[in-house]
DNA sequence: GTAACTGCAAAATATTTGCATCCTT
DNA sequence: AAGGATGCAAATATTTTGCAGTTAC
């Protein structure tokens, strides 16, 4: 049987390996956001900490997932949606943190505002980061 | 003479000491942010490392500056405007990263719209960032 | 004079790199 | 079989902590 999981690693062109598969069986798990410390400890220690390092960058490189900032040191990963190539997101939406949990949620429905730059500014990109409560900490 | 850089660390209970006013010095010279990194190579290998570390944290416990999250691993520190007091910051406008000379600016004037969350999530903090080329870069 | 700040040393963490071995195709 | 992926060891880089000496008030 052809998994959701294997047939995004052939599309990417990456091989399909044990820790590859494990690490996004985590990411399709958690609806929200992982930062690498996560990743180590809840697929339960099984992989080298650089294994994760290099499949992380990979999977950036390939467009699989996306980073998503946070002020403080931690960087998130989500998964990217359909969407997204090689080099080219669509990752409009809002990132919310939670203050109380520590979790970071993509709210997929929630588009990010136009916002008008001064003159001489040329936008790419835009992000926006909400902290606050989240559904089950209420 | 009573300086501007005297009178805010005064204002927050700090004492005035050289490496105190020099890091604020940069900051004030700098429009935009700084990573830990600038400040260590632009005020010339002056401090110890562990003395910016330590300023910067004291700054922040004092709401002189506020941190702004990117998407690479570097932190960024900005001073926050007048308003700003001890724990409870007034940091509504857009951050700009350039990609191609890599500076933050703050977008004073361009303030983050609202946006609506989906029910059972509320909201402390909002936060954006722009990516794309500055006015200098242009 | 006292409390706070700094610099040095060292510990604790986090990240990157090289290389031999193993696995996927 | 060949190329890529992994794990281990080790090199770097980053951040934190303790303490003694120094400085601001």
């Amino acid at each position: 049987m052809e998994t959701q999981i294997d047939n995004l690693l052939k599309r990417n062109q990456l091989s399909v390996t044990g820790s590859r598969k494990k690490i996004l069986e985590l990411f399709l798990a958690s609806r929200g956001a992982l930062a690498h410390g996560d990743i180590e400890k809840k697929t339960g220690e099984k992989f080298d900490r650089v294994t994760v390092y290099r499949t992380l960058q990979v999977f950036l490189e390939k467009g699989i997932i996306h980073t998503i900032p946070t002020a403080d040191n931690s960087i998130r990963y989500a998964l990217c949606k359909d969407e997204c190539s090689e080099g080219h997101h669509h990752d409009n939406h809002v990132h919310f943190i939670c203050t109380t949990c520590g979790n970071t949620t993509c709210l997929a429905d929630v588009t990010i505002p136009e916002v008008k730059l001064p003159v001489g500014f040329k936008a790419t990109e835009f992000q926006m980061l909400v902290n606050g409560v989240c559904m089950e900490c209420q």
